[in-house]
DNA sequence: CCTGAAAACAGACCCCC
DNA sequence: GGGGGTCTGTTTTCAGG
């Protein structure tokens, strides 16, 4: 599962984490080395599942999404059949961003992005009546920090 | 701070969130266009920063970050200098892919990818030793249900 | 594994509608 | 604002070291 990169490998990753568009000219001068090599790591890293996709990152805030939550959820049931809708619901909801099943006392936690506060009561009423749940904090963002999908190399 | 966008644009968005390396042909065949008019929009949503960036997404996993943490911070300090530190520690430090500042009695939220639980303990020490703070709960995630960069349009 | 060249392709920008 | 064409640069492939 574990893919095994070279230095020349994590350079190209962190340099394509940054930007996607970059030339592959302007890769190989920046790691050393000329585009047919750099090209066929790349190739590889596709292959190996390294690189999952490229994709546009766009400002939440300039589409109207100006609320985000994160939800956590604790559930009594722990049926595989309760779960096995639980989990659909959320990887079918296009406003759940994340969703991680947790260990200890909190069962979940989903990110959700919404236009408003509106929106997001909308949807908790829409998830509590698909699933039964045992409790729900949610808690809402004044100030996104810091948000990356650039992973550490 | 919220753009004008037209059903057009937003079906480039939705194409572009899903592979970013689509060409310009292949996107105005799918939203009955050519490519001039599909060009002239993605550069202006670039302009108007409606698109960020373009990036690689890569498996954690496949490169050995197998553990993600939501960490819950309360702090007492509320100091501008305090936050301002604070701020800057979690902007410095790679690991910690998201931070948000909340509304309620939980301060901060962090979403922090490591290789393992030392990781964690040791981004842990070094953040308590850099500032100071009140209490804090780390989520362990079992499992990524979902994790997606699209945003609901 | 790299280099270098060649061919296929896509991007950027024109002018005309 | 959309459509067609063109030049330029980039991606992809391949032969050879």
């Amino acid at each position: 599962m574990v893919a095994r990169l070279d230095e020349m490998d994590r350079k190209i990753l962190v340099l394509l984490q940054e930007d996607a568009s970059l030339s592959l000219d302007e890769i190989a001068r920046r790691v050393g080395s000329s585009k047919t090599p750099v090209w066929n790591r790349i190739r590889r890293m596709r292959e190996q599942g390294v690189i999952l996709k490229q994709t546009a990152i766009l400002d939440p805030e300039a589409l109207g999404l100006e609320a985000c939550f994160f939800v956590l959820i604790r559930t009594s049931e722990h049926e595989a059949e309760w779960q096995r809708r639980f989990l659909q619901v959320l990887r079918d909801r296009p406003e759940v961003l994340e969703a991680h099943r947790l260990a200890g006392d909190i069962d979940y936690i989903l990110k959700v992005r919404v236009p408003n506060a509106r929106a997001y009561d909308t949807f908790y009423q829409a998830l509590i009546s698909e699933v039964k749940i045992y409790n729900v904090t949610a808690l809402l963002s004044m100030e996104e920090i810091k948000a990356t999908t650039v992973l550490p190399l």
